[in-house]
RNA sequence: GGGCCCGUAGCUCAGUGGUAGAGCAGUGGACUUUUAAUCCAUCGGUCCAGGGUUCGAAUCCCUGCGGGCCCA
């Protein structure tokens, strides 16, 4: 038989070694005399720990018992020029092993144990919406306006049309137009970039999964991304008890329902209802020893005691329904609440998981929501969403009425893995420039 | 944005004011069923960077850079 890897043991014992190789599948040990390789023996000496080798041989057992092949020729196929790292504690130090994932892959089974799990996911994922007659689109990275979430987006400059273009903040405008253009259950799997901080939270590029189904409402969607959470994490571990002790998830029972008014009275004791006003809303906030930017809108404000006080406490699993319309834009309002959006958010182990609607289709509704924004855009927020004529546009040719929903893939990842740095979850995250010495 | 902690050999780490260390890896030697092989010898340093205190700084102080955790 014929074996191949990376030499990853060598134990030299004179006239006859032991090397372990590995490959992607697995460990093979090798055994070798001297007695039948002769010269072939003596070239072991320019074989390094790293080392990726070829050897043929037949296979034995060991005294203990182990599958071995009694080498009978083997020939080098790549040298490493530096060394793995320590055999015992493998690499431990976290900037390493996010800087040169690559050393952390080859010594670390957890890490390549949390890699596996992250495709597992995602397939699974996109074999779940297909199940369900869902069509798999790409939109672009590259556009005009970035739209569709309120973030900051990070511009790039087209030299041959010399014009800025903005990285993708989010898929929902795209989709919504493909959505008009007769499919009516769409999604998509895409990188999306927002020019935010850096954090164990936080990534500028992340994996954000979108659908679209034409004809249902959110609450449609809730049922079915609840589904979802329960289908893919039975499929990539084959259980729905996640974590353990005080951090141990309930995926298997029916998630929890609040609504946003009803979780911040709950968690923070204000019925924000009370507090129509920026002034009086900030003076809340900061009483409760919440910190204001100078600029902040009303929206910053209510997201910054959202996130202060309610967030951390929704551990298990829990439907959060009924956002407040103003913070809402893309959203449908609910038919018996002026003030309130057809929108939930999930959350689960003490962040959000997904964001969903009922999308708003009503283009001269959808014009006066967006003008909105812009309006607090050009009172200092930089975080709103933008009026989009082309997108207008779209609408004004009619979409059907559709449940949307967004989510990050990362965070369900995290949620599998139990892993609370989303920079454990992704093979090369971003990080600051290492110092210059 | 705030607090705390970390940065010493390729890797994992010790060293808290007095000659920079250990294990692994490397190099040389012994060893024909080992598996964290073992044994002997040996090589290896911008102690993150810059400034300060001191007779003397990896160690104390300041600033910066990078990273982690917690909080916002």
């Amino acid at each position: 038989m014929t074996v191949a890897g990376r030499v990853t043991a060598q134990r030299m014992m004179g006239r006859a070694a032991f090397l372990d190789l590995r490959d992607g599948s697995g460990r093979v040990q090798l055994h070798l005399k001297r007695d039948e390789l002769g010269e072939a023996f003596d070239r072991l000496a320019l074989v390094d720990l790293g080392d990726f080798l070829e050897a043929s041989g037949t296979l034995f057992r060991t005294r203990s018992g182990e599958p071995t092949v009694a080498v009978r020729g083997w020939r080098m196929l790549a040298k490493t020029l530096r060394p793995l790292p320590e055999k015992w504690h493998g690499v431990g130090d976290v900037e390493t092993r996010y800087r040169q994932r690559y050393l952390d892959l080859v010594a670390n089974e957890r890490s390549r144990e949390i890699a596996r799990t992250a495709s597992r996911v995602v397939s699974a994922v996109r074999r779940f919406f297909e199940a369900r007659d869902f069509m798999e689109v790409q939109t672009p990275v590259l556009q005009e306006h970035a739209g569709g979430a309120a973030a900051r987006p990070f511009v790039t400059h087209h030299h041959a049309l010399d014009r800025n273009l903005y990285l993708r903040i989010a898929l929902e405008l795209h989709l919504k137009r493909v959505l008009i253009g007769g499919f009516d259950r769409v999604f998509e799997i895409g990188r999306v970039f927002r020019n935010e901080g850096i954090s164990t939270r936080h990534n500028p590029e992340f994996l954000l999964l979108e659908s679209y189904e034409a004809y249902v409402d959110y609450q449609h969607v809730a049922r079915m991304v609840e589904e979802l959470v329960r289908s893919v994490t039975l499929e990539v571990t084959g259980t729905l008890r996640l974590g353990h002790g005080e951090r141990a998830l309930d995926i298997e029972s029916p998630f929890r329902h609040t609504t946003y008014r009803q979780a911040l009275l709950e968690h923070a004791g204000i019925d924000y209802r009370d507090f129509p006003g920026l002034e009086a809303l900030r003076a809340v906030a900061v009483e409760r020893g919440v910190p204001v930017a100078a600029g902040a809108s009303w929206d910053r404000v209510l997201d910054q005691l959202w996130s202060t006080f309610v967030e951390p406490k929704l551990l298990q699993p829990t439907f959060v329904f009924d956002y407040p319309l103003a913070i809402s834009p893309l959203a449908k309002q609910r038919p018996d609440d002026s003030l309130v959006a057809e929108r939930f958010e999930l959350f689960a182990m003490g962040y959000e998981l997904a964001n969903a609607y009922s999308e708003l289709n009503d283009p001269v509704e959808q014009r006066r929501r967006l003008l909105e924004q812009t309006a607090k855009a050009t009172a200092g927020d930089d975080e709103v969403e933008l009026a989009d004529e082309d997108f207008l546009l779209a609408l004004e040719h009619g979409m059907p009425p559709a449940g949307g929903l967004g989510m990050g893939l990362e965070r369900l990842i995290q949620l599998i893995t139990g892993e609370h740095s989303i920079r454990e979850v992704i093979l090369f995250p971003a990080l600051r420039e290492r110092a210059g010495g």
